[in-house]
DNA sequence: TCAAAAGTGTTATCATTACACCCATGG
DNA sequence: CCATGGGTGTAATGATAACACTTTTGA
């Protein structure tokens, strides 16, 4: 049943870069391996085409949820990569979405089709497929850049927390080495959206605090530090 | 000539927020009033078809010669939007793009065709085509929030410019009031950035001393600043 | 000599950094 | 009782905010 225009089309896709974290504080990237040509047997990130009647973040979503079974995460649009040679089927314009996972919370099933999935450490992902090399760095670019003045970060820890969790995923996703604790806490702490919920239990030393992240006292110190801003002036970075 | 695929493709486009600022440090937008339905004689973002052997980027810029005249100003991805129901002929995805024109530096032509094109300013904006009044909402939003950490607002200027025109420029852009001069000054002349070229002539007032943006210097900040982080720490917003 | 805008000195307060140290738990 | 991480005190330094003031020009 064939479609026909007027004028050429370029087809349209979304690619998702999902991340995830679970218990060992290390980045993970979700992947593919290509079970036809081109770029057959070589890893991708999750993707496929838009429906006509679905909107593009539906898209990602369905995506996400067809090749690991996850659902209610954090999703963002990225970037739309759609330079004329990056797929050598024809013209495919993608949009790239990136994804945050908590993988002790939602754990992920192998999809249920034959193609093989796996998870990647972010330092030690193989070659990819099309320019997925350069979606995926975009990816990292952005979530290094958002961590740092947005509490998107949250999405990667299970719903409660410690202290020290929390400083290795900063260390983690910043590439830093080692961050120091006594600032570390005092800084965030100092924010106010963290929300004192219980104390570990069943460790071999003493037990730290749980936090969780208090959405609520968030977006009201949001809007008192924008009034703030109106008010008084800015704050450049460089 | 038609064209036939296998599956319904969305039709693919561009549009453009082309942000401008001139003498009187007013912020104006580029619309264009549409001669045909939908929409007819509403105003609306330039914009058209993404041709085939086309980057994204190209397209956008395509768009704004055809529409200013203009050449070689900063423009940016900003986001894609493909809500089904957002244009009223079937499913258009569209990628925007905003750009940055200093009017003094790159006068703008008329379009050549009939069209009726003009500049708003930002705060007496008519009613929108399509979703247009979100994809400028979007691009203010950006445009707000990486002046604070980006040097984009420069972009908006022309070459040289004094400080005075560089406050009024923010305060405009945030939609302050007004901004401590002595507070902005210090800041960002600490901020090393800027290069003084010379002195204003011609006004009936002390005449102030000419600065420019030091390309240079600023990546070169911005490398140290990153050497920085990763070996010091990190420094959240809220 | 006046209006208009450019440009500077200074201080109290707050945030950041860099240390070293103490605490609670299970094994 | 000790290894292991959790958690805190504090002082020097630097950044920010809030003032009021002086300077230079053309008309």
């Amino acid at each position: 049943m064939p479609y026909t225009y007027e004028y050429p089309r370029p087809a349209l896709t979304v690619d998702c870069v999902i991340f995830g974290m679970d218990a060992s504080s290390d980045l993970k990237v979700l992947l593919i391996q290509r079970a036809h040509e081109p770029f057959k047997d070589q890893w991708a990130l999750p993707g496929g085409f838009v429906d006509m009647k679905e909107d593009l973040e539906a898209a990602a979503l369905r995506e996400l949820e067809e090749e690991t079974g996850v659902k209610d995460v954090f999703i963002e649009q990225l970037y739309t990569f759609g330079a004329p040679g990056r797929d050598p089927r024809g013209r495919v314009v993608s949009v790239a979405y990136y994804a945050l996972v908590n993988l002790d919370e939602h754990p992920v099933q192998a999809a249920s089709d034959a193609r093989n999935v796996n998870w990647f450490s972010q330092e030690n992902m193989p070659k990819l497929a099309f320019d997925h090399q350069l979606i995926f760095q975009t990816a990292l670019e952005r979530l290094r850049g958002k961590v740092r003045y947005q509490p998107i970060g949250f999405e990667l820890l299970p719903e409660q927390f410690t202290l020290s969790q929390l400083q290795k995923l900063y260390e983690t996703i910043l590439g830093v080495q080692e961050l120091n604790k006594r600032n570390f806490r005092t800084r965030i702490l100092k924010m106010g959206v963290l929300k004192e919920v219980g104390i570990q239990t069943g460790v071999a030393h003493r037990p730290a605090k749980l936090y969780c992240f208090d959405k609520a006292k968030y977006e009201q110190l949001l809007k008192e530090k924008h009034n703030d801003l109106l008010k008084r002036g800015l704050d450049f970075e460089i």
